[in-house]
DNA sequence: GAAAATAGGACTAAAATAGTCCCCTATAGA
DNA sequence: TCTATAGGGGACTATTTTAGTCCTATTTTC
């Protein structure tokens, strides 16, 4: 768990096939075709993308949407705030939160430092990471016991 | 977003008030009251803890739970492991798992060093820290936007 | 003006999460 | 040995979140 939603996920998969001509303005059609995810989901992802500026949109016949800006100026940290919200642990460790236990809660800061951590792990990866990754299979260790994850073929 | 979830929040909470005399055995009804937590799910958390032995439960009359092993043992990678399974950022991280993308997802990998990345920033916070947690609130900058988070009184 | 696009949002369906409850077993102590 | 108190396991329900679809309006090209 501690995951991330099956939408940002193809968001993530969207922007890194865009990665390629990122010049190119194609519609959602063409990018739903090449990608394999359904049109409507497309088009809701890049409209969530447009609003947030990460892609530039053109209406109009033969318009359609590019990058907004270079692949490695685009961070996984991004993909996650525009599609989810800011990266917040916690109920609490969201800026607006009020949680009911606040009296007998002493783990909220703790649980910030956290956060930011996370926050500069998805800062470094950038869209040019996240393509270009052929880096070995990591090996977990996940309450001691190793687990190893299968490389795709 | 990126968040874990209340239950986990909660168990949070439960471990870090058993950290003040973590010898002494607790019932369940005792750790509701003094957590302000239903007792039903204190009582679940526990169980899901115990399982995963984070606490050592005693059964029958004047029984109750403890912590299995010293606070600073215990680290928010544990808790998140026993609670929600083990952290695996996509659906695709996690070891077991295939999805309908293979084909056109290439960025599968990347998403696994980040969770290495998460991973090890939750190993290197343990109870004692999530309980003594009085280090400066952190400034955020989500999407270039500083955001202050408020400091509970 | 027709066709091809995106914008915005409403709506439905499905899945995950949270929370409660019941019946069982174990132990301490009167 | 009986009773009260405690945890063990799991079924169940309700709620919330997420995913996915669709409709209508606006914009632009030809």
């Amino acid at each position: 768990m501690l995951r991330i939603s099956k939408l940002t996920d193809y968001g993530t998969m969207l922007l890194a096939h865009m990665t390629d001509g990122s010049g190119d303005v194609r519609s959602a059609t063409e990018l739903a075709t090449e990608t394999g995810i359904a049109l409507p989901t497309v088009s809701k992802l890049l409209k969530a993308l447009a609003r947030k500026q990460l892609v530039v949109s053109t209406r109009g016949a033969s318009g359609g949407y590019r990058l907004a800006r270079e692949p490695r100026e685009i961070s996984a940290a991004d993909i996650i705030d525009a599609l989810e919200g800011p990266v917040s642990i916690t109920e609490c460790s969201a800026a607006d939160s009020h949680c009911d236990y606040e009296d007998h809660c002493t783990v909220g800061h703790a649980w910030q430092r956290i956060n930011v951590a996370i926050r500069e792990a998805l800062d470094e990866v950038s869209l040019v990471d996240l393509k270009h990754a052929n880096s070995p299979v990591p090996e977990f260790h996940f309450a001691g016991m190793p687990i190893t994850v299968e490389r795709k073929p």
